[in-house]
DNA sequence: TCTATGACTCCGG
DNA sequence: CCCGGAGCCATAG
């Protein structure tokens, strides 16, 4: 099983305007314990192109305080342009998790389950 | 092999 | 609510 290609598919099931912690990334692969492993497979762009990167925060609500993305407001604005309220806190972008975390319904789950379930019989 | 590292999280005080 | 520390685990070297 290929966990990036997992993530990949999670990360593109995450909804224009919605945010997904790292850890909930990892748990819908069926990896729950690996949130570190997220945010590596995004730092070295191991997930293919034009990912919604953007849209994975911390468990806390706090964009990236390690600003991966090429300016460091990117991810701000992009989120902003989802129509996501931001605001400061010292030196971090937040949100509000709770407001904008993706609850996805049974539906979307299934539909998330079946992709794996492809491409995994699927090899390239 | 072994150690260090980190776009993370949980838990206790 | 806020910190600090411990746990976590794939990777890099």
């Amino acid at each position: 099983m290929d966990i990036y290609k997992r993530m990949e598919i999670v990360c593109r099931s995450i909804p224009f305007g919605r945010v997904a912690s790292y850890g909930q990334v990892a748990y819908l692969c069926g990896v729950p314990r690996n949130a570190r492993q997220v945010g590596y497979a995004l730092r070295e762009n191991k997930l293919g192109k034009d990912i919604p990167a953007h849209r994975i925060v911390n468990s806390k609500g706090q964009l990236s305080g390690a600003w991966h993305f090429g300016s460091s407001d990117l991810q701000k604005e992009l989120l902003e342009g989802e129509g996501v309220k931001l605001y400061r806190i010292d030196n971090y972008w937040c949100l509000d998790i709770k407001e904008y975390i993706w609850c996805p319904d049974e539906a979307e789950m299934q539909n998330i389950n079946n992709k794996i379930q492809y491409i995994e019989n699927e090899p390239d």
